[in-house]
DNA sequence: CCAAAAGTGTTCACCGTACACCCATGA
DNA sequence: TCATGGGTGTACGGTGAACACTTTTGG
């Protein structure tokens, strides 16, 4: 991938540029993430979240959503730049600075992630029982919860959680989830529909012996603007 | 500063890292930003934030604070890590990434700017003046505005714009002046008397021929806290 | 005694919260 | 007909917004 025998040099040094991303879904109730298994060193072995080296004439943007896509199959998510990590020991072999980003997976894609060449693994994992991760990614993937959490308040990011079209029970089980609280059918549902943020299909969800949902949809440019 | 003649070799590309800062104050009841003139291409006579390269073995926020310090001979100042920008295109030069700081300085501490070897001129702007800048320094300085106007709504963020000691009014002053509308004197102090952030010097403040005020300060470890 | 800013309470509208029952379907 | 999740309205309390006069000082 990288030409091995070319070199690149600076009158002053210059730090190695990485970005990491948080790929949060919902799989059988309950929030998960996206870590792959590190084949090399430092930390061979251990799970790591996805990312990798920005190339050169690659916006910071692009490379995100391209190591995203690498280790997912899946583009257009819901994608976002969250903080840049750059403690100057984070790394053991050179400096590097990790501009991390978090993402969202619809409920419904079944994302099955696609080892990367230099991944002995690949898979998702509940995010309350992740395992010791590389580097400071304990602490990217917990600012990006943070930031996830405190974006259900004054947000719609919960929708980028929904596949195309979804009951208001399934939406409201996202929130829960998320907020790790039951929640009140009658005002939850007010509150949704008061907001103008969904409008139904008009066809209807029938998931077993019992009262067919009414199926929705996002309003469209919608799905994950800042409320006021 | 930087040894001129010794070359650093990566086996591929790494761009530079720089911060930049965007220093708010509020002078002459005026929301101010700090800008330095450009001494030097590309943007030459051109005002650009303050900022400079990362040291490679330099924390960023270590950088951030030392930029700021440099130009405005402050230290403890509130500093945040706003956003990081690195379109490839956005210096003409090379590849360079920028970690985007925004910091606040108190209303008494008349800061005196102090130009820097490579700024032919640095001063304070006010924000609803300012001139053209540099790279995509204005891009910059909106993003900081809109987080520190969103952040007065759920932070306690203006408090650092406060001096040590401070009355009602003065710090209701600051809100009017950053939200840019009136604000009913009763209502503010009951918010914030209520939340608890401020207590009583014991002092008084004369300031002109009126009733004088009650000195206040923040209460410790509550100055740019989160609420909630 | 006059000008100027400091300081002080009450009322009302709205919104978030609590809460319980009927409906439509499949087995 | 029964089990299961879907769907609906009202009452209350708390919070944010509107609003005007008295107090203290210096000149």
């Amino acid at each position: 991938m990288r030409a091995p025998r070319q070199t690149f040099s600076y009158p002053y040094p210059h730090p190695a540029v990485t970005t990491d991303v948080v790929v949060f879904t919902i799989h059988d109730g309950e929030l998960n993430i996206l870590l792959v298994k590190r084949a090399n060193p430092p930390f061979a072995g251990c799970w790591a979240l996805p990312g990798g080296f920005l190339d050169i004439d690659e916006d910071i943007d692009t490379c995100a959503a391209r190591e995203l896509e690498e280790e997912t199959g899946l583009g257009g998510l819901y994608l976002e730049q969250l903080y840049t990590f750059g403690k100057t020991q984070r790394d053991p072999r050179e400096r590097v600075i990790s501009i991390a980003y978090y993402a969202l997976v619809p409920l419904d894609v079944l994302a099955t992630p696609h080892a990367a060449s230099d991944a002995a693994d690949v898979g998702w994992h509940r995010f309350d029982e992740l395992p010791t991760l590389a580097f400071d990614h304990a602490d990217i993937v917990h600012m990006a919860h943070q930031r996830l959490v405190a974006k259900l308040d004054y947000s719609t990011i919960a929708f980028a959680f929904m596949p195309e079209s979804f009951t208001l029970s399934e939406l409201q089980n996202v929130y829960e989830i998320l907020l790790r609280q039951p929640l009140d059918k009658r005002n939850f549902r007010k509150r949704i529909l008061s907001l103008d943020l969904v409008e139904e299909t008009g066809r209807q969800r029938r998931n077993g012996k019992h009262r067919p949902a009414r199926e929705y949809r996002a309003r469209s440019a919608k799905r994950v603007e800042i409320i006021k």
